[in-house]
DNA sequence: CATGAATGAGGTTTCATTCAT
DNA sequence: GATGAATGAAACCTCATTCAT
């Protein structure tokens, strides 16, 4: 009864809207727990304690409306990039926070590493058909790539450093060991998820990042 | 490459090993290109050019023949990972070695990366149900750790690094560039599979490896 | 013989009460028919020209719909018994009624000897989770109690029939004959089912149960 | 590696004897606990530990198997009838001794009453077909009928009872009560297989055999 | 805006039985 | 006499989706 997300002009029911998100929610866990094949449109249905066919109504079908759970998935973690200001802190510590950054918005987003996942299976697919998602050009890049710049004037980072190349690492070893966690784990004999496990991570990842920028 | 067990050419067909092992590759492809969800195991049967009845008289179920494919799999990685007799090698080469294998194995080996994407997806559900697996502790570790220690005596490596922290971290930068591949290069709007790309990938790893090690 | 709920003659469809008890009926005959085991859940479909989907979507799984379809036969059954009004007759002639009314009762309803005896090959394992049926303690046995009751005050019947065991056997000596009717008349060559023998067996049967309480 | 079975003249070997008479007894118990229909080859097999195969060899079919297995559980009834030698009791020590009989063989062969029932769902199709069942005509009728003859005489029995129709009450009256025990014990709310009840059981129905015999 | 009813195609699995040795 | 390998048909059940209101 007052104000809500939806945009301005258009009059749109309040209810429609909020249908809609509850949807996307439902979706989101249901694609993240079982993937694209795996998840069940019935039993997103029943989390988000709708009709089924409203799904249909409002997304077209189940393609779509993974789809658009990706697109919510990669506009939220663009928000947060977004807030993180790396170049305005010291090159280190920008670099440190990247690390950290990323690890921890995996961590409590395991929704992400297993949405992407099932996309990747897909060969991409989905995204390649969304121009929202291509619009989203990850503005990180940008900033890592000024960041880089700055300690290579303040002689703290080798030169030649290609920000992509970096960005990928840093998202690779902090995504493989959450995505993998569970194979790893049983293959090693070790709870990779065990709180010290995950601290001596973090740190691992840090030195190997910073000893390979700074040299 | 040749040696196979059975007497002649006769079509196929009263060839146990033989039939066990043509539905095995074929599951292994299907696994593969669909992940477990959406793999169907009439195109399994299709596929090995066997009765899809024989599929369940060798494996009992969809479940035990994904099982029975990525233990396969991961005898196959374990061998040839024994082959590299990386304690044997100057310490330094050694990792490098170890980088270039790990990437080449993934890249020629997708099917590793998608199985493995499945499984964790389940939670390693299958893996945790194999004997066999646990005790395929990757000598590799063992390996690995033998290459550390020659390294640090050798004054080249850092001291206290964990050689599983070291072997996820290889693992992650070839495993996340590949399986990943196709949304990072449509969000960065890169074709990350390119020649050129790859020769800097791996260039780019191995120095971040060898950056951590050797200090 | 008349009133249903649906509006008017359209064909079939989007009635949920009538596409469930349709599937009722038509499960009870094949069941009956055939018993549990043997049953095709096609079959069932056909016979109530329904999308066989429809039978999964109102009843959960083929076990399910033989529990509701043996709640249905007994709830049929209970009703039938409670129009008897045996407590409001003379105790000889309400004994005579109940042995007619069962011996009819078996006769007209082969499907409740035959869903009877398909569920006691699985040991009422359905009968047992079954909250509703628990509940629908036949009140004959209490009407039973009341007429033997009446009959020892009038010094007709003898002191100490347990209900239970005589409408046991009351039930017993209907049922057996209808059910294992097949066999017996191969086994004596003799044609148990022609009018002539049936008539006897009737006869046969109050003469028992007469003797046995009168006395 | 001595004297067992096999007739006399033909030499077939002693392990195919075995084999076949594994295989009945093994087939039997199968069939007692799932009905024809729900009767597995696989397991008969598992059960009689000898390969599949064979029992076709032996058998033509499943169906032909529970033929021999039927012609094998009536041959051992009649066998055990056999011994009773009623007609030369005293008839009211018969009649009793008839009902004790059949109580006890019923309880101690409960795959009879589980074949039976099999046996008549499907119309007594195999026993029909079967010439030496036929031929098995029961002796006891003929010693029943005896023994009323002689009761009648002694002025014990009552005249005009069909030694047919006697019989069948007989064991309608253990056969039901076992038959269908697990049903009526989850709808009486009752455990009528407590040795109490049992006892009881059988006390009840000798009573009201001879109450009506007697007259 | 919302919903229960309905469906065709296809999923995994099981079965009795036969083939080839 | 005995057996492992193989099969076609059909079983139960599930899925994404649409119909009718």
């Amino acid at each position: 009864m007052a104000a809500t997300s939806s945009s301005a002009q258009e009059p749109r029911s309040r209810d429609a809207d909020r249908s809609q998100q509850t949807i996307l929610l439902a979706a989101r866990d249901e694609f993240a727990l079982y993937g694209l094949a795996g998840a069940r449109v019935d039993r997103i249905a029943e989390r988000a304690d709708i009709n089924k066919r409203l799904i249909y109504y409002y997304f077209k079908s189940k393609d779509d409306l993974f789809l658009a759970v990706l697109e919510n998935t990669y506009a939220d973690i663009r928000a947060a990039e977004q807030k993180l200001h790396l170049d305005e802190m010291d090159p280190v510590e920008a670099i440190r926070e990247l690390v950290s950054f990323t690890w921890h918005y995996y961590l409590e987003h395991p929704e992400f590493i297993s949405l992407l996942n099932s996309e990747n299976q897909h060969n991409a697919a989905h995204l390649k058909k969304s121009s929202r998602i291509q619009e989203m050009n990850s503005p990180l890049v940008q900033m890592l790539d000024t960041v880089l710049e700055r300690g290579r004037r303040q002689a703290l980072f080798r030169a030649g450093i290609d920000p992509i190349q970096l960005y990928i690492s840093i998202a690779s070893i902090c995504y493989f060991y959450l995505s993998n966690n569970q194979t790893l784990s049983t293959i090693f004999g070790r709870d990779l998820r065990a709180p010290k496990a995950m601290a001596q991570r973090l740190s691992h990842m840090t030195d190997m990042v910073l000893g390979y920028v700074m040299h």
